[in-house]
DNA sequence: ACCTGAACACCGTTCAAGT
DNA sequence: ACCTGAACACCGTTCAAGT
């Protein structure tokens, strides 16, 4: 009997809700996701979720969250992957993080849409994005440990990683990478290329 | 008598719905930007707006690409100011391009939210977008011409820089950068290390 | 040609009432 | 404790009608 499954008339409508959200999210986009669509779809009253859910934003920022743990984990196993090369370890990360971008366009937009920005210092959906960071701090140690990355302050040289993996992804997303055919090989080139680029840099000279 | 001003009953229509939901969003954010509420803030009724836009996300773009006119009017402000230091152009550019996102933090999430992914390949939204990222390509041009970047694609290099400056604009409106204060002071202090390390690299060996 | 007012379908949110 | 149904204020969009 697992203490996290709070059980009400149809089983844990928190997460049914959350599920939904994200179907609708994946399928529609974000302009139709509407908190009457998700109730409909989890089968429940357009009132039920607000016995889980404060307001629309309560929801979205779950959703958003759930989003922030799929992106840890996947940079998290990649990380895994390139263990015995750590000397591509941050170059793969960047690249991971492009590539979840591009998987779900419209989560990623959600996570740092206005719904990150509404959220407090210590919300938890702050606490789920640094712990994506950390995965992006972890690159960075284990690049200066193999000496592809000079010393200094790994959070500093760590937020300069994600902002280029940051800003290649959401432009990407946006469709400004790769002119005019966008194509994933495009993409994939323009993104290798570019953080080869500040590598160079953060190796120094 | 300029052609550009189409007379209705007061004047200008069309600019007038644009300025006051720019007026709206930079007062209270997107979410409050209403359809109904910008056209009562003309001073005319709910339906008025038709008449010029055909929906609300053609007024959202027209809002956007102002957006992208004024970005590219700064940008091309700031290279002009340094044109007798063209090793500081490239740095310059990308902290004005960070200043303005902090400064009109909603409108440049509208400019980079859905409206212009939704837009097509020849929208007039993704050509001011183009002319704000020719601004860049203008900086690295110069900055190949004075040695401080080395030779080749210009174009590519570009995206490069672009990239680097995008990413930390976003992650700065949404409060991801220089945590825990996110102050002028450290978003500057850690923008100013990015650019410089993206700069090493450029500069090649 | 440009604008208004009523109308329609929808939404977020609240609340008394049900089990 | 958890959910429903009606209700309220609001929204985007359409359309006949006004000037």
């Amino acid at each position: 009997m697992p203490k996290t499954t709070t059980t009400y008339h149809h089983g844990d409508l928190r997460n049914a809700l959350i599920q939904a959200g994200l179907s609708i999210l994946q399928t529609d986009g974000e302009a139709t996701l509407t908190l009457r669509k998700v109730a409909r779809e989890a089968g429940v009253s357009h009132a039920a979720p607000y016995r889980h859910f404060a307001d629309k934003t309560a929801l979205l920022s779950a959703i958003a969250q759930q989003g922030f743990d799929l992106l840890t984990a996947q940079l998290q196993a990649a990380a895994t992957d390139f263990s015995d090369t750590p000397q591509r370890i941050l170059l793969e990360t960047g690249l991971n993080y492009i590539q979840f971008a591009r998987q779900y366009p419209d989560h990623f937009r959600l996570m740092f849409g206005g719904v990150l920005r509404a959220a407090g210092p210590d919300a938890p959906l702050r606490a789920a994005a640094e712990q994506t960071f950390a995965q992006v701090v972890n690159a960075v140690a284990t690049s200066q440990a193999c000496g592809i990355v000079k010393a200094g302050d790994t959070h500093q040289l760590a937020t300069t990683a994600w902002s280029m993996a940051h800003g290649l992804a959401d432009l990407a997303v946006e469709g400004m990478l790769g002119q005019p055919t966008n194509s994933t090989a495009d993409v994939e080139q323009i993104a290798r290329f570019s953080l080869q680029q500040l590598l160079v840099g953060l190796l120094g000279r």
